[in-house]
DNA sequence: CGTCTATTTGAATGTACTCAAAAGCGGTGG
DNA sequence: CCACCGCTTTTGAGTACATTCAAATAGACG
């Protein structure tokens, strides 16, 4: 299972067996339940995450208490509260696993040795994060862009997997509406494509 | 002028003199006046593009034919397509100077050279690009949290400077709310602040 | 089964938008 | 120096998309 990391690397970066043995060797795999917590708000992320299976998402709970999901991660994933450990100060954000999952933590500690001592994994992260943050643009600019409809619409032609396995309230909070809003669009979706017929 | 992009490397990265002098002799330092663009829908992002002086908006124009605000970016600040100059595809963007402006090109060809022969410069871009995605997590989180009125608000208060040097429409813009929307939201707030008195 | 959570539905409400028009502001040329 | 033009900002009225609240229904889990 831990192959997914390993393949993770490959794909952007040129590693030996050796380097990519010493970063799983510093790695801890761990099991989380459903509906169990990897960080809390207010917690220091000491550890990178990445998911080698189950489901996952990130959330942080506004003023009026209603909670916005940042993140929805699965397999083959990094995920986390990204200001928290960079900078190793209490987060705002909750990560909450939302089926039984495996993941494999990377200590903020190790991370660095890693950098200091593997400088293809510098470029790796850098590819990673250029490529989360591009991804993110692109989110923004379907946020701004479409209407809840459509942003739903989009969200299920492309994470498709996810729109199943997936709390229909989570993903209504993901594309930031209310659940109650979410399930008159999927009405009115289910009503237009009966009309084809 | 240049030793702004030096102090940003030098920020972040141990890079020798020899080094810093190698980039930026592959930059192309080049003027932009008010209005005209670095980058139009549809191009390829051919540079990496670092401002110098000045002030720069990137925005996308939706299917409505609205203009959508991503970026402002002033001195010492990356700006661009990322998505367009990553993966060298066309984009979506269009890169504005609304200020009389100076910047470094940086061509991604050169770009790609430099991380060949100057590790250190991945590190400084993996770091950009955590910091970035951190703080684009960050402005979602207020997109998500706030209304109008309050983004408005923590975007007066973290970006004062903009706030003075950029016209209203784009702030509103940037913001996500109507240009009559924010005008509104400016007298609610100066007949607040004058009621203290 | 029974309980607890998630989803659906409807009615009332609100936040922010659209459209239209007036007022303000800055630059340019006569 | 003033007059005019274009662009930005302000203001108001009407509207729409999405929310809130409340209640009913359906589903999941022990």
């Amino acid at each position: 299972m831990e192959e997914l990391l390993s393949y993770s690397f490959r794909k952007h970066t040129a590693l030996t067996a050796g380097e990519l043995d010493s970063i799983l060797s510093q790695c801890k795999k761990t099991a989380y339940k459903k509906g169990h917590f990897i960080v809390r708000e207010g917690d220091v992320s000491r550890n990178g995450i990445f998911i080698l299976k189950g489901l996952v998402r990130s959330y942080f709970i506004d003023i009026n208490g209603h909670e916005h999901i940042i993140q929805l991660g699965m397999e083959g994933w990094w995920v986390g509260d990204l200001e928290s450990f960079t900078n190793q100060i209490p987060g705002k954000l909750y990560v909450e696993v939302i089926e039984d999952s495996i993941v494999l933590l990377l200590p903020y500690e190790h991370l660095q040795h890693i950098y200091a001592t593997i400088p293809a994994v510098e470029r790796y992260f850098r590819i990673l994060f250029q490529n989360a943050f591009a991804a993110f643009h692109k989110r923004m600019l379907e946020n701004l862009s479409m209407d809840a409809e459509h942003r739903y619409i989009a969200f299920r032609d492309s994470h498709a997997e996810m729109d199943q396995r997936i709390p229909q309230k989570h993903i209504a909070s993901y594309l930031g509406m209310s659940a109650e809003f979410l399930s008159k669009i999927k009405k009115r979706l289910m009503l237009k494509s009966k009309r084809k017929f």
